[in-house]
DNA sequence: ATGTTCACG
DNA sequence: ACGTACGTGAACATT
């Protein structure tokens, strides 16, 4: 299901990349314009009326590319699908059905809006026709209004014929007015009006280059005009109601989307149709009582399990039932004295037990709270599903099945949203719902990890993936302890410091106002204080760190604004919002989500302790905050040393990368002498080297001469010699970089060094930016991603290895390179061997691996 | 609900 | 010519 939308040819050979832009299009199209009639005209051939006037017309024309050729019955019979009508007439372009539809709608009082590739299509203009023409991409339009054609040619829409006439079109072919163009034609209508006022008057003009070639290209400019108007009366068969526009024929769309391989648009359909989704069996559920358990405990089948929390928090969230079943008998319950069950408790304990389910970490965390332990799961639903594809990071059974063409009620489809969310009363429709869930768990395992071995995936899955998902729930169930009186205090220290700044931002601005907005203090800097405008956003000025830098010397004011609000993000944030996710036990259990991002690493939320300040030493004292849990323990931290250049040098084979990892070099000094072209790293200089570390980072982003530029402040030519020179030191780097960007186009996706999968579609756009932006990301994927590997890898070994040696010791927290633990203050020096020692040999690389350790009281002192 | 800003790797 | 760094989450203002 996953694997051929790569390369835009369906599974029959067909090119469907044109088709699957005009359907994009044409989404945002329906989306914007909610229309009551809709028609898609086309050209019928090559000849028509106007080639039998003139025999050149559009003869310069490039022929139709024939990918194109061939795509374009698909894009009628796709039309056909969703509801729209489409029309072709012999011997007359397409442009002459629009304009002759939108004439006969107009004059039945619609409103009419055509949108368009082709500007010639504005002289259709009126108070009731709205022209939208591209500019680029699919979602910018530029839309003629008459006042717009006024205000952008000087003349109205029906004087647009006139004009095309006089200075006739390149495109087209068809001639003009010698030496007449733009300007030219515009003033003379302006000045006459029609071609044929101005024929009428033209005796009258005085000698000129121009009266002789309006009067020699007399002929000519009748002609043009003539082959540049469009046709509002041409023999078209339709009538209007014809072109009411009813949606999508669901079932036959369905069934084309699938035929073409167009996953995303058959994710964005409404719900499957009951007739193609697979409905599930009709399921009796059967109490989950003590004579259950006995059965289930003496069975030899694998079974499914699905432990139900309300809610978003699991660490805090009620379980709402329980339903285990063996494929052919379910049993259910909402009483949870069940899981008092010495039997049961020792059968989900048992690993010899295989269990499937969707969500390992979060049905740990629930039953945990419920005193029970549970092992031997084979199958997690979601991680599968989220290693298949990692757009589909939706952690939800339910959207996940519909991926699959299940119809199985999401979430918020059972529950509801908003206010409405609650628990249905209903017991056994709750019930219910926990055996689908049982049941199409069971029903997609084969399949998904069929797949899952097709893509060489399964060792990731097995041995990185599924066992992580242990030691995550256990890092988050374990907690970090923080003092919250250590918060108070940091927070009245800053409610004062922030009112102090604050006044004198008053005073200085001469009124109040809040400075939390940054559209109230644009009009401060901007308009009161009459600043330089640096850079604006969609809504309005831009008051961002960048702008305001540049504008601190101009104004006391604006220093004072970024004071203010570094201080009052660390307040809010923070010191106060830490506050509210501290729990009775005085921790934080923060949530790991371990299948959202694109690349494989880890986020954090409620609260995110990914993000705890560092660089700025008033945010840093935050983490004075966290805490071993005991006295005489403390917190000890281990972080990777440049993995990502390390994973760079090894993917891409560099050899002077390589060399600089093996000797142990300072690499970014080493990339500075090689850049600069120095002899050595002493003839490095502090500011060489930072640029250079930037043109390290620029790499691994996937570079661009302009972002590079922006952020060493240096112009975009010096950035672009910078990375030239870059590329010629590293010419391995050069080349991965060529080679990813080739590898994604051919295959449609790119992959880590432990085959974690990104599938980058847009790697064939033809909007520049989208594409562009898919290359980077090919570029910076593997890096990223493998150095995610990595990291998973070192915390399940350290895991391991902690309940091996039978330390104390807890992992506690991961932040993309680093691992936090607190232990005994007696367990510190094993763990300054054991850590790092098993952290670089996580994983074999042809560089080594770096590993760097703190400690001290609190996480503060552990850096 | 969306946009802006800013915290981290 | 195009308009940019890669990956996240949360607070706040505004719609």
């Amino acid at each position: 299901m996953h694997n051929v939308l790569d390369k835009f040819v369906n599974g029959e050979g067909i090119h469907t990349n044109a088709l699957y832009a005009f359907n994009n299009m044409l989404e945002i199209i329906l989306k914007d314009e909610q229309p009551t009639h809709a028609l898609v005209a086309f050209d019928a051939g090559k000849t028509t009326f106007r080639t039998e006037m003139f025999r050149e017309y559009k003869g310069t024309r490039a022929k139709t590319p024939p990918e194109l050729m061939e795509q374009l019955p698909l894009i009628q019979d796709m039309l056909n699908y969703r509801g729209i009508k489409t029309y072709e007439l012999p011997n007359y372009e397409a442009d002459d059905i629009i304009g002759t539809m939108s004439h006969k709608a107009e004059a039945d009082g619609m409103d009419v809006t055509i949108i368009t590739g082709d500007r010639d299509l504005t002289q259709l203009t009126t108070d009731k026709v709205t022209v939208k023409v591209n500019v680029k991409g699919v979602t910018e339009t530029e839309s003629y209004t008459p006042e717009h054609v006024k205000e952008k040619l000087g003349i109205t829409p029906n004087q647009i014929i006139d004009m095309k006439g006089l200075m006739g079109d390149t495109s087209d072919h068809y001639p003009g007015v010698e030496k007449v163009g733009e300007k030219t034609a515009i003033k003379l209508i302006n000045e006459y009006g029609s071609m044929e006022d101005i024929y009428d008057h033209v005796d009258e003009m005085k000698k000129s280059k121009l009266k002789e070639h309006l009067i020699a290209d007399k002929d000519q400019a009748y002609l043009s005009k003539k082959l540049a108007t469009i046709n509002l009366d041409a023999p078209v068969t339709l009538n209007l109601g014809e072109l009411e526009y009813r949606g999508d024929n669901q079932e036959e769309l369905m069934q084309f989307y699938q035929k073409m391989n167009f996953n995303s648009f058959l994710d964005k359909m409404d719900v499957p149709h009951a007739s193609t989704a697979e409905e599930l069996a009709e399921i009796k559920v059967e109490e989950l009582d003590n004579t259950a358990v006995e059965k289930i405990v003496n069975s030899t089948k694998v079974h499914t399990l699905v432990v139900e929390g309300f809610g978003d928090n699991y660490h805090t969230a009620p379980i709402v039932g329980i339903l285990i079943s063996d494929g052919d008998q379910y049993f259910g319950t909402t009483d949870f004295s069940i899981l008092e069950n010495t039997d049961l408790k020792n059968w989900l304990a048992d690993k010899t037990k295989e269990k499937y389910l969707f969500d390992n970490k979060r049905t740990i965390a629930l039953l945990h709270r419920y005193g029970c332990e549970i092992a031997g799961i084979s199958f997690d639903m979601l991680l599968v599903s989220y290693l298949l594809d990692t757009n589909d990071n939706k952690q939800d059974i339910g959207l996940v099945a519909k991926n699959y063409n299940i119809n199985l009620p999401s979430e918020e489809e059972f529950y509801g949203k908003g206010v409405k969310k609650a628990v249905p009363e209903d017991e056994t429709m709750l019930l219910k719902y926990l055996a689908q869930q049982a049941q199409v768990i069971d029903l997609l395992k084969d399949k998904m990890m069929t797949e899952l071995k097709d893509n060489d995936q399964d060792s990731l899955y097995d041995e990185i993936e599924l066992p992580l998902s242990i030691v995550l729930a256990e890092m988050e169930i374990k907690g970090i302890t923080v003092e919250v009186s250590k918060l108070k205090e940091m927070e009245n220290t800053f409610a004062t410091r922030l009112a102090e700044i604050e006044k004198k931002i008053y005073q200085e601005a001469g009124k109040e106002f809040n400075i939390n907005s940054p559209k109230q203090l644009g009009v401060i800097l901007f308009e009161d204080l009459k600043l330089p405008v640096i850079k604006k956003t969609k809504t309005g000025y831009s008051t961002s760190v960048d702008v305001l830098e540049k504008l601190q010397d101009k104004s006391p004011v604006v220093k004072m604004v970024l004071e203010y609000r570094q201080i009052s993000k660390i307040q809010s944030t923070y010191v106060v919002g830490l506050q509210k996710f501290v729990q009775p036990d005085n921790k934080i259990h923060t949530i790991y989500l371990q299948t959202l991002t694109q690349t494989g690493r880890l986020s954090s939320i409620e609260p995110n302790l990914q993000n705890i300040p560092i660089r700025i030493d008033e945010g840093k004292q935050i983490r004075k905050a966290f805490v071993p849990q005991h006295d005489d323990w403390e917190i000890f931290s281990a972080d990777y040393s440049q993995v990502e250049l390390r994973v760079l040098a090894h993917i891409s084979g560099d050899e002077h990368m390589q060399e600089a990892f093996k000797e142990n070099y300072d690499i970014h000094a080493h990339t500075a002498m090689r850049i600069f072209g120095l002899d050595s790293t002493d003839e490095v200089t502090p500011n060489m080297r930072r640029q250079a570390k930037a043109t390290n980072f620029g790499i691994v982003y996937g570079i661009s001469d302009y972002g590079l530029s922006q952020n060493i402040g240096i112009t975009r030519k010096q950035a672009a010699a910078f990375i030239e020179s870059y590329f010629e030191q590293y010419p391995g780097v050069k080349q991965y970089m060529d080679d990813i960007v080739k590898y994604a186009r051919e295959n449609g996706y790119v992959e880590t060094i432990m085959h974690r999968r990104r599938y980058l579609p847009d790697i064939h756009a033809s909007n520049f930016n989208v594409r562009n932006f898919a290359q980077r990301t090919a570029m910076n994927t593997p890096i990223q991603g493998s150095a995610a590997d990595i990291i998973k890898v070192a915390m399940i070994n350290m895991q391991k290895m902690l309940k091996k040696e039978n330390l104390q010791a807890n992992l506690l927290l991961q932040v993309h390179d680093e691992m936090i633990f607190e232990a005994p203050k007696s367990e510190i020096e094993t763990l300054e061997k054991l850590v790092p020692s098993v952290m670089d040999s996580a994983v074999k690389l042809d560089v080594p691996l770096k590993v760097e350790t703190a400690h001290g009281k609190t996480w503060y002192e552990a850096k």
